[in-house]
DNA sequence: AAAAATATCGTACTGAAGTACAGGTGGGTA
DNA sequence: TACCCACCTGTACTTCAGTACGATATTTTT
């Protein structure tokens, strides 16, 4: 897979160069149509990343790419990779990791460093958690097996009744779980307790 | 960095033998102690994955470890990264896959598969948007302010009641907004409203 | 200027949510 | 054995959510 720099001023990227001796760079606003090119796409740190990136989706609907980021951060690499990056590193990575992450996106792979990882990993797990006096406390361990099963559905939207027929309980059942779950989390209705169980 | 295979019979993985030849297996069980070496370990579908992973994480502390499934999916996937796995990948893998992912973890990244990055990003992607005939349209766009007010308050679990005390407006009023809301949005109750409303 | 969208409020109704009394069974533990 | 806990169910009640009619006033769009 060839591989394509797009920054704002048309410069090239000392490590991909030496990574890649033939790579081409062009500015922030051409368009080379080419399937099967790597992006190496180099966020002006000066201009919104957003209109950047909707740039880029727009006119590089085909091609994967990878963001290049002068100062990375947590909520731009979420922004890149909800955009479709397939990587978001440092513009100032070295040349192994950047022969790396271009064979981890060529074979359909994500490349995630560390810290994006411990990003992810927080707001997921902060999803299944509440606070009991200063600590967090992962919600499955302090329902018993069932209330989880109805929290988890209730979470989805059902109404009582359909939480009731679909773990083949009658309604009543559901509403006594419902109410020791309410007890057991400290929330009043199910709406919070929605809130609590979110997690996609 | 050297490779090691933990695995249920002490078997080897024919694709992590090609890529380094030199790789030993151990039972699951068996603890051997070396600091710098990288673990392969092949879940056992028969067992719990928790109780696996707990016995791993307490038995190679030091260790950097990759998840071999043989029946990938995202909740597992969700564990292994939580439990601190660097990659998790099918246990039939090509030998070309496993090289990638030795080289991503020794050099500090995690290795992430399409679907798991789908999987992520739909966690903690702004819940800010619907799915309108293919499209995600941004939620505040579709609302007039004042629903989107409501809306907000109401996704922190507010009752109508208390929403009209909050905006300055009868409870009624209120209501209309909500009515208005869920025609937009496509949903007939505020638990559903609130999930759609819901931030990472 | 007419039409459409927005924002506000009223009454009345149905059905669901949530609680307050109950009660019963089975499994594990002190 | 006695007790606790998880799980299940019932009736009855109050409150809330959501909808169905309704309405008026203001602003924006056509």
């Amino acid at each position: 897979m060839k591989s394509l720099i797009i920054s704002e001023d048309g410069q090239s990227v000392a490590s991909i160069e030496i990574a890649f001796p033939k790579v081409k760079a062009v500015k922030f606003g051409e368009v080379v149509k080419a399937d099967d090119v790597l992006i190496w796409f180099r966020l002006d740190p000066f201009k919104s990343s957003k209109l950047q990136l909707d740039w880029l989706i727009k006119n590089y609907k085909r091609n994967k790419f990878v963001v290049l980021a002068t100062i990375p951060d947590a909520s731009e690499a979420m922004l890149a990779f909800t955009s479709g990056a397939k990587a978001y590193i440092n513009v100032y990575a070295g040349d192994n990791v950047i022969r790396q992450v271009a064979e981890v996106v060529a074979s359909g792979g994500n490349w995630i460093g560390e810290d994006m990882m411990q990003y992810f990993l927080a707001s997921i797990r902060q999803a299944d958690t509440i606070q009991v006096e200063g600590d967090s406390v992962n919600i499955q361990s302090i329902l018993t097996e069932r209330e989880y099963e109805v929290a988890e559905v209730l979470a989805t939207g059902a109404s009582n009744k359909l939480i009731a027929r679909q773990l083949n309980i009658s309604e009543r059942t559901v509403k006594a779980h419902v109410t020791g779950i309410f007890e057991k989390l400290g929330v009043d209705d199910r709406v919070k307790l929605a809130m609590l169980m979110k997690k996609a």
